[in-house]
DNA sequence: TAACTATACATAGCTAGGCTATGTATATCT
DNA sequence: AGATATACATAGCCTAGCTATGTATAGTTA
């Protein structure tokens, strides 16, 4: 039972990683995954500090600090001072840069429609299960202690 | 029932991404996802030429020749001359390559582990199909003529 | 057969995203 | 007050991705 899980799951990354990049040309658009994906961590969110975007969105706090001065830049995020912390900022996002998310999200999803359009109700609810648990596992890794890596030395696994 | 569908597609591919990035920094290996998809792409699809490659691992051609000029001087794939049409030259994985792979999707697979050993059998089972679903649609896609966005023109979607 | 067109790939040059290492300012703790 | 820890910024690098364009070979047609 265990060996179909492990090479189950090379496999759901191979797989999404195709889907990535077919989602990713699928679209008019250019601007890149890690557009949304942050946008989309700071709408689900709600407002946060720069290094819990950096986790959430499993990028070193460098790479968040970029984005995030990007996105500012375009007016879809605002950096807020963080009042009880004079190192820290807030960074939120605007209805402009929510307006975007909602667009991208559309202009994809009607994008692939023609691919998916011909699955059966079994075939969505499946989808949306795997949705679900995949969300909850990156919510849980995302949970991890700052540093962590998601494996666990081979001496923790049980 | 088409709405629950196009925000289905969306929620795919966004928790696809985050799926994606924790792989990525999931495993101690510094190599990139793209690297890896390439040794999928040729490891699924047997030897083949440049174009053929970009277009399955849905990249543009002259990202298709940098990875695949860093995966010969890694050894990992070699180039034949294609002895139909002195042009075009044939790409294939090396054996080095194929264990390579095998090696990172293992060590991939069991980092990821303790996220989803909890699952029961149903819920493998949905995501078996789901793996299905997605490299189904993901074939589908990348055999559209060259240049055709995923999408069809909305004339065309009889 | 010579010339044109099309195809397969390479090269150049750019941008963004990702990283590590390190700097700077503020909190916090002794 | 001084030392340590934390939050973020900066510098500098590499890879992945793109478009535009060059070069060599195939194919096609006059």
């Amino acid at each position: 039972m265990s060996t179909p899980l492990r090479s189950l799951l090379g496999d759901l990354v191979t797989v999404n990683h195709r889907l990535t990049r077919l989602a990713a040309r699928s679209t008019g658009s250019s601007e890149s995954p890690a557009v949304w994906r942050t946008l989309g961590v700071l709408s689900s969110g709600g407002p946060m500090r720069l290094g819990e975007l950096a986790e959430l969105s499993r990028v070193a706090q460098p790479t968040a600090t970029k984005l995030v001065t990007n996105l500012t830049a375009r007016g879809w995020v605002i950096r807020l001072a963080d009042p009880a912390d004079a190192r820290a900022t807030q960074t939120a996002i605007t209805a402009t840069g929510a307006a975007a998310l909602a667009g991208w999200r559309d202009e994809l999803a009607g994008a692939m429609l023609p691919l998916f359009a011909d699955l059966g109700a079994d075939d969505i609810a499946v989808l949306q299960r795997a949705v679900e648990i995949i969300g909850q596992r990156a919510d849980a890794a995302a949970q991890l202690p700052p540093g962590t890596p998601v494996a666990l030395p081979a001496e923790a696994q049980s």
